[in-house]
DNA sequence: CACTCGTGTTACCGCAAGTAACATGCACGT
DNA sequence: ACGTGCATGTTACTTGCGGTAACACGAGTG
């Protein structure tokens, strides 16, 4: 006598929910990621206590918005490493789309990468890292995954992929970061850049003259 | 007439301004980056306002002893940048400091990169990355700096070198931020792993039976 | 018709950032 | 000796946000 009842209004309930995230994602868009329960509220035409019945709280919502926008950005990332090329065209492709992606809506990037996600009260168990960007740590997961199941690493080949995973996806971002601040170069000069750091053009360039290299 | 009296000031003004850095020191250290500024002010011995006369704002505090860590670390990767090695073995000492030092003191590590700096009031004139930890934007362009002046990488040397050091300062960043939480390895391998990634075994590496390697 | 349940509201609490206005100690010129 | 600056310190306040309690309406059900 519930599960069908249960099921209709659930949906209403997560149609609501999605207006509401539509909603809150518009204020972000608009006011970085300090926008106000209250202008959340007000964006979606409702007050206060319904977001907080709908997520909890402040860091529900976030979450909740994190977890779209990673979603999507994760999808796009697939599809650039899975496309049929080589390594290295794979690699320079899928820096391409992350790249593409924070350029495109650098209000949204910010947001996910920096969530503020202090308060004043309770739960302040942190363990370093607990609290840093769960964007990075999905996309560096998910890039360990794909180059362990890939690439022949030898022994602790799973170690040194998550190792790469992480690190790989941090180049990524601080890169990113960086050029998205100052744009010092096209976005292929970037990309090409990032490609050669990763190719060992580190290891290979020789030293200056003067003295020992770097 | 007022030179010199000035510098008497200046120095006790100095001294306190030191010493309520190090109270603040102290309560981030032990509450972690939403420390408030009456928890502060009650470290130091005084009230609020006398926070506010010297640093101006909650930004103001958080950037002086930001700034002071911040060189502090800054000090030690030149050191280890700096020793007489070959490349690899500098690459590896540089990486080994960082994670040691964000090892020893992860409460400040976090500080560091999640200055929390949130308010209600003005100034959000972002330019997307003007938020992001300093930190990382100070330690890339010092790496850029001596890759340039060091390696010899034909034209393009300086764009290059600065992708180079922020990116490879991401990598170490995001990696070091996904160990300090998982404690997969222990730090040689992590530096181990890390340097490999650098010195080119990405592409190096071939493919696994069953298709074209990422 | 009473009953409940989901949806919505107003009005409030607690807390932290930041400020205004008042008090006090100490060096100075005359 | 005495007022005059000036830095240092205080209490008490305002503002604004996250979060909650208590009340109010509308629809389906015995």
């Amino acid at each position: 006598m519930d599960t069908t009842q249960r099921t209709e209004q659930q949906r209403s309930a997560d149609r609501r929910r999605r207006e509401l995230l539509e909603a809150a994602d518009r204020v972000v868009l608009r006011d970085g990621p300090q926008a106000s329960m209250n202008a959340i509220a007000a964006e979606a035409g409702i007050t206060k206590p319904i977001l907080y019945r709908h997520f909890g709280d402040k860091g529900g919502l976030y979450a909740a918005l994190a977890k779209r926008h990673t979603d999507a950005l994760l999808d796009s990332l697939r599809a650039a490493l899975d496309a049929p090329a080589d390594r290295r065209e794979r690699v320079e492709a899928t820096l391409d789309t992350y790249l593409a992606a924070i350029e495109a809506r650098p209000q949204v990037y910010r947001f996910l990468m920096h969530p503020s996600e202090g308060g004043q009260g309770g739960e302040q168990g942190f363990d370093v890292g607990k609290h840093s960007a769960p964007l990075l740590r999905r996309m560096g997961e998910e890039l360990a995954q794909v180059i362990e199941d890939r690439l022949d690493l030898g022994p602790g080949g799973q170690r040194l992929a998550r190792v790469w995973g992480h690190g790989i996806v941090g180049m990524m971002h601080a890169a990113g970061d960086w050029w998205l601040g100052e744009r010092p170069c096209s976005r292929a000069e970037l990309v090409r850049s990032l490609a050669d750091l990763l190719w060992g053009r580190l290891a290979a360039a020789g030293d200056k003259i003067g003295g020992p290299g770097f």
